[in-house]
DNA sequence: CTCACTTCTTAATCTACATTAAGTGTCTCC
DNA sequence: GGAGACACTTAATGTAGATTAAGAAGTGAG
């Protein structure tokens, strides 16, 4: 029923008791696309796990060219990083795509689990683990994929995305324009 | 005197016994240049904190193209982070660059030390989190800046890297040729 | 229904960087 | 002391993807 304990039991197990008091030291809130729950230029606050629906975290250039940084559906988290662990100013916005319930986890109230529930720091390690695999692997493939390659790897490790993501968010995020993407997705489907 | 106790130190405190218990499980190693810590293809078993000299890590391409992941001088961890965790054969290599102590933490020790000192938990999350907010930079940065802006950013973070790496390896890691590299540093020099 | 807005497409032109290839300077080591 | 080996440079040519601009097609709100 609760995807947020099922998604700790993958890694720690924690008692009923311990399950509870992390609950009650978070939020669940409804959210509507296109909220914005984070703004660059501010320090951020709190870090969201995904019940339903889908959200972004991008930045934007001197320009106006948005960058996406990550997706986050059903069962993920999200958060601006750099923001949230150093209690600076970030660069990152947190928007929702679709409709959402999001559960909100405070930087504030993560800590104080962390002391009352010491196995969280493992979980929270296993977690920020991963996200740093994902990353290196994207960071590498940034720089020796070409970017049709980019979008089939992105295909076959987000399958349940491509059909509810508007393209030009695709694009940003295998790092290529809206117009280069769709030209790409044409040439592709000749062959 | 102990740079890997005071790396620790520095996020979590331990007892003087835990110190040595730590120490115990890890081994320290003089390395040459040009040694290879660890081959593409191989799982890894091992991390490496870099006592003195500088390590790097880098994948290679199906062509014969280098991609440098990550430098590690005095201080620094290094690995190839998606082969210890998931202990499947890696993309990365790990090469001596100049001669250099490192200390040796096996994956199987590291597993241990977290069952015997909990609080190292923290003290990796911590690390982790830290590597993963410079890694979602990085990639920021590939895909928003020039190749100059990269140059002129890595040089502000890591001037001591500057002076003791080839040019070629810098050219590397921020995702150009060494000839393009060599052709851009000749034309900042001109402003 | 329609106006406004956003997404997607097409096409021409432009540019940051890659590729290839050749050449220079320096170090090492037989 | 000469022959590689390696780091770096220069220059010609090639190309992936950006930029700009325009129009088409889908979507939602009033």
């Amino acid at each position: 029923m609760s995807l947020i304990l099922d998604n700790i039991a993958k890694h720690i197990s924690l008692t009923p008791e311990e399950e509870q008091l992390f609950l009650s030291k978070t939020e669940t809130r409804q959210v509507k696309a296109k909220t914005i729950l984070q703004n660059a230029g501010q320090v951020c606050k709190d870090g969201y796990f995904v019940n339903s629906g889908l959200l972004r975290s991008f930045s934007i250039n001197d320009n106006i060219v948005e960058h996406v940084m990550s997706f986050a559906c059903e069962g993920w988290w999200i958060s601006d990083m750099y923001s949230l662990l150093s209690q600076k100013p970030g660069n990152l916005f947190i928007e929702v795509l679709e409709d959402a319930e999001i559960i909100i986890l405070s930087k504030e109230n993560q800590e104080q689990l962390y002391l009352e529930i010491p196995k969280l720091e493992r979980f929270f390690r296993i977690l920020t683990e991963n996200s740093l695999v994902a990353n290196q692997e994207r960071l590498m493939d940034n720089l020796s994929l070409t970017a049709e390659e980019r979008y089939e790897k992105f295909c076959k490790k987000y399958p349940s995305l491509i059909q509810k993501l508007p393209q030009k968010q695709i694009a940003s995020f295998i790092g290529v324009t809206p117009e280069f993407f769709s030209k790409m997705k044409a040439r592709m489907l000749k062959k």
